[in-house]
DNA sequence: ACCTGAACACCGTTCAAGT
DNA sequence: ACCTGAACACCGTTCAAGT
């Protein structure tokens, strides 16, 4: 049938981008089926195959709004109010994560076969995140720090993202007192404590 | 057709998780197929429903052996001349880490749909490797630690997954001058100064 | 030119039918 | 009693057929 032309391919590939979220955000990620999201969006999963070259790159598409949002709130910690410190980002990360769990948790579980040829535009993203935090680390360290800021911003990001996900999947609960968030504030006074020492 | 008795139930079992895996080690879990399986034992897909539950409980069994084999490793590294520092145990969980790549990330990869009810005798290995990491940690700690041992443990062992996943998935290489070895013992290095501070 | 939806090649899982 | 393997209900993906 068809020749609908209701929409432009733009306006489909967004279409599926926004009920994709939205669908990981109520249902998971592991509920999210391409045949659901055609059938969101009144169009065959065919059409899909039209304007996106798999499920890959529509994942992609979804889970760099995701990054997108995350970034924005923390350059936005920045731009109003004293410059943040480590655990005011944590609060940001923090909120972020529990608001949009499904959401975060798919960034992570949805990866691409090989990331060493994500995009530049995506890596531009996750870059602009570390440097918020790198620029918070470089504020604490002094002249002479032991570990290069850049260094520290990423083994901070890295050590929460298994923090966060390990607690997502219920995996800290069963061998730790302590919350995920507690463990989280924990982690980060610790860095911050190397750093000064 | 069958009646076979070939092997007991148990057999089976054992063969069908030592396959499983041989098989993550060689192609990774993405590769790893129920009927995979069946064919490498010389069993039909049904018989093994005769003996697990279903895919869910052959993949606990076989990433409880994995998990086993590390805490094995690190108790050994503990029992072995001078007890362990953390920059030891790190050397000992980064080794097998990548001795036995893909099947160490299957066993995140695969997470149970509600770890709240993973067996006793499960979370009983957990502890026991993070035990391993707790005395390491009290040795250095002094007497009023500003952290529990026992939390400092599990953010190191949540922290060192972090790294280590996104590292594996190739997360890190490509925002990082740094590669995950030498993130991975910047990050122990300044918990261990954390500690001492 | 564009979209459809049946068809394809899978998957884990079930269960009637054989020995 | 035990195992088989066809069948079931899915999945992402393709592509001939319609408008």
């Amino acid at each position: 049938m068809a020749r609908r032309a209701d929409h432009s391919h733009d306006e489909i590939r967004a279409m599926a981008v926004d009920a994709a979220a939205r669908m990981i955000a109520d249902d998971g990620l592991e509920n999210l089926k391409l045949r659901g999201i055609a059938r969101e969006i009144g169009y065959a999963p065919g059409t899909l195959y039209n304007v996106f070259d798999s499920f890959d790159e529509l994942m992609m598409r979804v889970n760099a709004e995701t990054v997108d949002a995350l970034v924005a709130e923390l350059e936005a910690a920045e731009h109003d109010g004293a410059p943040p410190d480590l655990l005011d980002l944590l609060a940001v990360y923090g909120g972020f994560a529990q608001r949009h769990g499904n959401r975060w948790k798919a960034v992570f579980d949805y990866s691409l076969a090989d990331p060493t040829n994500a995009p530049d535009w995506y890596v531009a993203k996750l870059n602009a995140g570390l440097a918020v935090v790198e620029r918070a680390v470089a504020r604490i360290a002094g002249d002479n720090p032991a570990e290069a800021p850049a260094e520290t911003a990423r083994v901070l990001w890295a050590g929460l993202h298994g923090i966060f996900s390990l607690g997502a999947e219920g995996n800290l609960a069963i061998v730790s007192r302590q919350d995920t968030d507690t463990l989280a504030r924990t982690f980060v006074r610790m860095i911050d404590r190397a750093i000064r020492a």
